[in-house]
DNA sequence: GCCTGTGAAGACGTTCACAGCA
DNA sequence: TGCTGTGAACGTCTTCACAGGC
């Protein structure tokens, strides 16, 4: 497909209007649904669903609205999530264990194939799904094994460098980083940070402005 | 303060660049600077830097760059963190319990002063901090008695909502909301989204477009 | 010479307003 | 009539380029 000029934020809007078309289906309303309603579930103005959505085809019906269960087939498509994703995860402490808990995940077509840790005592461990971790000396070795194609990093962030470095070698396509540090980049390996941290300053800010 | 013209985009970096900032300070090299040094730190435009500064004062000197402790002080001032920030958590599975025991929550003056669960069995347990777990049902009364300021939802997204009405009610001026739903909002409430299931979706697609 | 501060230019994203079609 | 699809207008954010000062 075609590296293209489509603005960040309207993937983002994809995958938020998803959620909302899955809500919608499970809801079991009518089976279409108009930018306008959509638009005040997922909080956006109408005319921002439909030109987002214009970016990738034409997909309502005009006079009627989408159909809610063709879009969602259409975003997911969109998204690449006609497929499953393998990811490998880093540090498995409370914030670790709990990704790979997360039902989220898994129905979305997330799979955790490996999972890794420093501390000696973790190694061999068995996750609730059945997951086994291993020690960060193998990353490289283990992720190729079982074709992992996305990393996530969960570690301290003194470490979150070290282990981004490994999976650049593997190499994954992309990092989900949870460590609160600017990761430095490698060619051909797409980051996004989850940065809590950062959130909360935010609110901070916009909460001793007023 | 006034409410005023600030990009959203410049406050999340300030809190990015602090951190860069805290880094410089820990490994004590030369006491300033350049927007030039930091914006490589940061992976932004070093005019950038200068320009979100440029929105709050004069911080740096020509010729020189900035010093590096005073322009933290000075970030963490604007960003509001010269205080303490009163949270209260809900939602205590491995999530929940992970944000707790965070360490950098504390370090930038974040303190939990409350927790809640739905679980019964979950009730009256004590946190490694020391914070014992209390009943939803006890929100609103607990959340003022503990003068709780901001709000942290880690619950399933079907009880999210419901967790923010009572948040609404309390009142809390902020919600930190890592549940994947959009919360509906409430004048006078600020809400920010944590949401790792997006981030995933946006690695998807820009994996599956190469 | 070096680096900040900043007006102006440019790029980008969002919203409007209406044409097109069921 | 109702709602999508979309060019054009608008507003916002980023980058450039250079003036100002150490």
């Amino acid at each position: 497909m075609k590296a293209s000029k489509i603005p960040a934020a309207t993937i983002t809007r994809l995958s938020i209007y998803s959620r909302a078309l899955e809500n919608l289906l499970t809801q079991g309303g009518a089976p279409v649904v108009s930018s306008k309603r959509l638009a005040e579930l997922c909080g956006v103005n109408p005319a921002q669903i439909r030109k987002d959505l214009a970016y990738f085809g034409q997909f309502g019906v005009r006079g009627v609205g989408y159909y809610i269960k063709e879009l969602l087939f259409d975003i997911r498509k969109i998204l690449g999530l006609n497929k499953d994703w393998n990811l490998a995860i880093v540090g498995m402490g409370n914030l670790g264990c709990a990704l790979v808990a997360h039902q989220n995940f898994a129905k979305q077509g997330y799979r955790f194939v490996c999972a890794f840790d420093a501390d000696p005592n973790k190694i061999g461990h068995k996750l609730a799904t059945g997951l086994e971790i291993s020690p960060v000396q193998d990353l490289i070795e283990v992720c190729r094994e079982t074709k992992a194609e996305i990393g996530v990093i969960c570690t301290p962030p003194e470490r979150a460098q070290e282990i981004a470095n490994r999976f650049y070698q593997v190499p994954v396509s992309g990092i989900l980083n949870f460590a609160p540090v600017q990761l430095q980049t490698c060619e051909g390996c797409k980051i996004e940070n989850v940065d809590f941290t950062v959130k909360l300053d935010n609110l901070a800010y916009y909460l001793s402005m007023s």
